[in-house]
DNA sequence: TTTCATTGGTACAAGGCTATACCTTTGGCT
DNA sequence: AGCCAAAGGTATAGCCTTGTACCAATGAAA
């Protein structure tokens, strides 16, 4: 105990725990599988449709091809993936099971215990995230293909039914990300987004909330095809103020 | 080479590069050498200074102490770490080389090269994460034990002098992201930090720009102690362009 | 001068991850 | 019916990383 190097009194935080952290979050299966885990719960790879071939997955991820194949074995007794040998085989998505018999938070709880203080954490880190993109976005000029890839993404999201409406909504908010400019920031956001996916597919989709955020996602593209980074944040802000409250309501 | 599953037109991006990104950016051993770096860099342990005990530092870093003395052992070669042994002893921070005799840019363009692709990145990322921890902290009612650290800071950062001035920058930074709530905002900053660091290092510090920065710096910190979140993410936006602006000037 | 707690230095065995090569299955195409 | 390309399945040798135990040096305090 007592005081550390400087030590100006321990204000309760420690001053080196910005580097100290774990290099590693854990072995590199598991992050493998959470990599996997992220394709499925951001919907790059919709119900239905395979993932690329483990040799190029193993490539992509840079992790040899036994320990993606553990990561996938795992999915796989999870029921999220099946796996199908021969040509024109490969590991196809899964149509989620709806365990959710009760419409109430338990499965929520259940999943936000898990995540315990890195919730608050979760939720602060997404909005600083995408705020600052699409901040960052309509100050980017954004047009040509770019532009194009935005109005579809929204057409996508508006003309989207209930069940495929989360998967729309994920593949805008990280169109945007990625149009910032930054690859950290898409490469962030992805981590996070998939964390929260993860606790709203728990969580009913209701027509009133879903109309009410359609019509933020036509503000904020429009802000960001527009040039006004301060309404694209300042709607984006308020859009994810729903989701967060959403979850808490919830949660408490 | 032909399309990828989904494929509407290869847009130039691929709809899954945010999640297949390498799953390590290296192996342990680089790992540890980046993030003890960051210690040095950031200034969070000062010239002269001695690291925690090797088994204090590999237990927080989760690393076997083995990898852990790799690291350690590179630094030292490097000329960044002097280690002695027995009681007392330790890794002690050696006073950084000045091996910039030409005070113009060439050991910066150098350094920047090495980002390449990253440099640009880098900058737009701290620039999210920098805004948006500014913001937060101001909406977040900063008081108490945490007011008092950040009017530390800024008081350490107004009474430094040229030779220390970069280090008291740093840990009045990192201390508004820590205060942002979210520590993964703190912990992504303080990696980001450490690049830009690296490469301030290369540029002369002038008093003007110093001048400058404190003004500013003052500012920051009374819009976040007084919860105005519009100035303080207004202040930052443009303190960090000050700095985004020396370094592509230096590079151009 | 002796003691001893603290800190770095070294050795070894076990487990995890990788690279590489080769085998097996599948289904469209000839 | 048979071929064959693309995909998953398996085996092995080697390196990286870890955990554990123990040795060696240093310098303040008794």
């Amino acid at each position: 105990m007592s005081g550390t190097a400087a030590g100006t009194r321990p204000t309760g935080a420690d001053p080196l725990a910005a580097a100290l952290r774990p290099v590693r979050s854990g072995n590199t299966f598991e992050e493998t599988v959470q990599r996997v885990l992220q394709l499925i719960r951001l919907g790059l790879v919709p119900e239905g449709e395979r993932l690329p071939p483990e040799r190029e997955l193993a490539e992509r991820l840079q992790v040899s091809r036994v320990t993606l194949r553990d990561a996938l074995k795992v999915l796989q007794d999870a029921g999220l993936l099946e796996i199908r040998r021969g040509r024109y085989g490969g590991a196809f998505v899964l149509p989620a099971r709806q365990d959710t018999p009760s419409g109430d938070g338990a499965e929520l709880r259940r999943r936000a215990e898990l995540l315990g203080d890195r919730l608050e954490d979760t939720l602060l880190f997404r909005e600083v995230l995408e705020v600052g993109a699409a901040e960052l976005c309509a100050a980017r000029e954004t047009a040509g293909e770019e532009e194009e890839r935005l109005r579809e993404c929204l057409a996508a999201t508006a003309s989207a039914g209930l069940a495929d409406y989360r998967r729309q909504d994920t593949r805008l908010h990280l169109a945007i990300a990625e149009l910032s400019g930054s690859v950290s920031v898409a490469a962030q956001y992805a981590a996070v987004r998939s964390t929260v996916n993860e606790l709203l597919d728990c969580i009913p989709l209701l027509p009133p909330n879903l109309e009410h955020s359609e019509r933020q996602h036509t503000e904020l593209v429009a802000a960001i095809l527009g040039g006004e980074p301060e309404r694209a944040r300042a709607v984006m802000r308020q859009h994810l103020a729903g989701t967060a409250a959403l979850l808490r309501g919830f949660l408490a």
